[in-house]
DNA sequence: CGTACTCTAAATAGTTAGAGTACGGTGCACTATT
């Protein structure tokens, strides 16, 4: 079989990026393939070729509600007509249209919440599936203990299709969270695929203040002086509303992005980022994911993130033209603090857990009465139905011990003064092979060739709101 | 740990200072109102 032609004659390339070959080639011999693949580097051709050659359809676990409708519409430009997403954007009629006409569609996306669900479930037993994607796939590990627990269920849906090869994509990996990955799957011998996740133009730097309010002066300075586009990464959604603010009455144009903002508003800021509109956005991690802008300069972490692996990913949002990018971590004195009782807090207590497991019917009020908080009643209705109630304590407790181990090594992030290229390797099992010029902090860093300077800033500095916007539109 | 909010006492009728405490981040789906 000539694999490139069909690349050439279904989507128009020439050739294949590194490591889609294999991938392919893997999947089409009927095996379980894990991808770990940098961002941009095609990880999306994996399956849509495959679904080209397979008999049936492709389905796709998608973390993100926006992320599917992108991956909908992207497929749509690229000519493809029977693709659909199930998930709460589709109406009643609609969703009924849909699942009704299920087996004509070559890509189906889907929520894991959706996944699961009986109804959905019996719908698509009867039809053919070649291959289950779980796209993101580090969030099964991110995500399935302590948030979205519906991630940890995803192979209940294997027997239901007759058992179709899986394919796995992710761009950043730890061995812990490959593991869990083939756990939680249920693919116990898959060919895994690893391409180098060392970024070599990306430098990694570290700046510490004694006080938030030097660390906030220090980056009104670095704003003047250093054009974007960037993101800069804050602890709290206030404070990525404080620091967008500040830096807009620097008469720069940045909006804040987080979590607790209409899905509109969103869609907006990351389109407006997108376009060039803004030059910084200041947010949480919730911004990030299906981004996909190839000049961003700098990634500012104004807050200590939570974990490596989710350090690593933010970072690797810039540079992915390959032109230098600098990572730039920001520290003052207390900030750890914040950080360990944040990630500890949100697992269910052992009263929460007690609780739970003391309801008859479930439990639902609970949550209602505020007895118990709504994400520990999803997790430890999860282990109810596997666990007793002291092996799900005991696994809470496991959770505790790797969320300590994880900000552990967060945290050495600031006291190391070694190579912070290669501390970050480490984390990942991997060897540093060669070492850039231009490389960290500890290690070697001429910041003229990341600080690109600035000559004025921009004269538009009002803020684009939807209000200004509707302002600009309407008359009166 | 820092911040923002609530509570309480002291002051005298509406405000304020200080103490105490809760919270902080990531999303899906569903339901009930506008």
């Amino acid at each position: 079989m000539n694999l490139e032609k069909t690349l050439y004659d279904a989507y128009g390339f020439t050739s294949f990026r590194p490591g889609q070959k294999e991938v392919i080639e893997k999947i089409l011999s009927g095996e379980d393939v894990i991808a770990l693949l940098p961002t941009g580097m095609g990880k999306s051709m994996c399956y849509q070729l495959p679904a080209q050659l397979l008999e049936g359809s492709v389905l796709i676990v998608s973390p993100l509600l926006s992320l599917m409708q992108d991956q909908v519409a992207q497929l749509k430009k690229m000519g493809e007509k029977s693709v659909t997403a199930i998930n709460s954007f589709l109406d009643a009629q609609e969703r009924s249209a849909v699942l009704n006409n299920l087996g004509s569609y070559r890509f189906i996306f889907i929520s894991p919440e959706m996944l699961v669900q009986p109804y959905i479930k019996s719908k698509l037993r009867d039809i053919r599936i070649s291959l289950l994607v779980a796209d993101e796939a580090h969030c099964i590990s991110q995500w399935g203990f302590d948030f979205r627990p519906d991630y940890l269920r995803i192979s209940e849906i294997l027997p239901v299709l007759g058992h179709p090869r899986v394919l796995a994509l992710t761009a950043t990996a730890t061995a812990k969270v490959t593991e869990e990955i083939k756990r939680y799957l249920k693919i116990s011998e898959p060919f895994i695929y690893s391409h180098p996740m060392d970024r070599k133009n990306i430098a990694y730097d570290c700046k510490k203040f004694s006080n938030g309010h030097e660390k906030l002066e220090w980056l009104r300075q670095f704003v003047k002086t250093n054009s974007g586009p960037g993101i800069i990464y804050a602890g709290t959604r206030n404070k990525s509303q404080q620091i967008s603010e500040l830096l807009n009455q620097a008469g720069i144009r940045a909006a804040y992005y987080h979590g607790g903002m209409e899905h509109q508003d969103r869609i907006f800021v990351q389109q407006q980022f997108q376009n060039g509109e803004l030059e910084w956005v200041c947010s949480t991690n919730a911004f990030g994911m299906g981004v996909h802008i190839p000049d961003i300069r700098h990634v500012i972490h104004f807050q200590i993130p939570t974990s490596i692996e989710g350090y690593v990913q933010e970072v690797g949002r810039a540079g992915r033209d390959g032109s230098p990018a600098l990572a730039t971590l920001l520290y003052s004195a207390g900030d750890e603090e914040m950080l360990e009782s944040l990630v500890l807090d949100d697992l269910p207590t052992r009263n929460e857990i007690s609780e739970i497991f003391r309801s008859e019917d479930g439990g639902g009020q609970l949550v209602s009465q505020g007895i118990v908080r709504q994400t520990s009643f999803r997790i430890v209705s999860y282990w109810k139905t596997r666990l007793t109630e002291q092996q799900t304590i005991r696994q809470i407790e496991q959770q505790k011990v790797e969320k300590i181990k994880q900000s552990a090594k967060i945290k050495k992030l600031i006291t190391i003064d070694s190579c912070f290229r290669e501390y970050l390797l480490d984390c990942f099992d991997e060897q540093l092979d060669s070492k850039p010029a231009d490389c960290c902090i500890n290690d070697g860093l001429d910041y003229s060739k990341f600080l690109s300077g600035r000559k004025t800033i921009a004269a538009a500095t009002k803020t684009v709101t939807w209000q200004n916007r509707l302002d600009a539109i309407l008359p009166c």
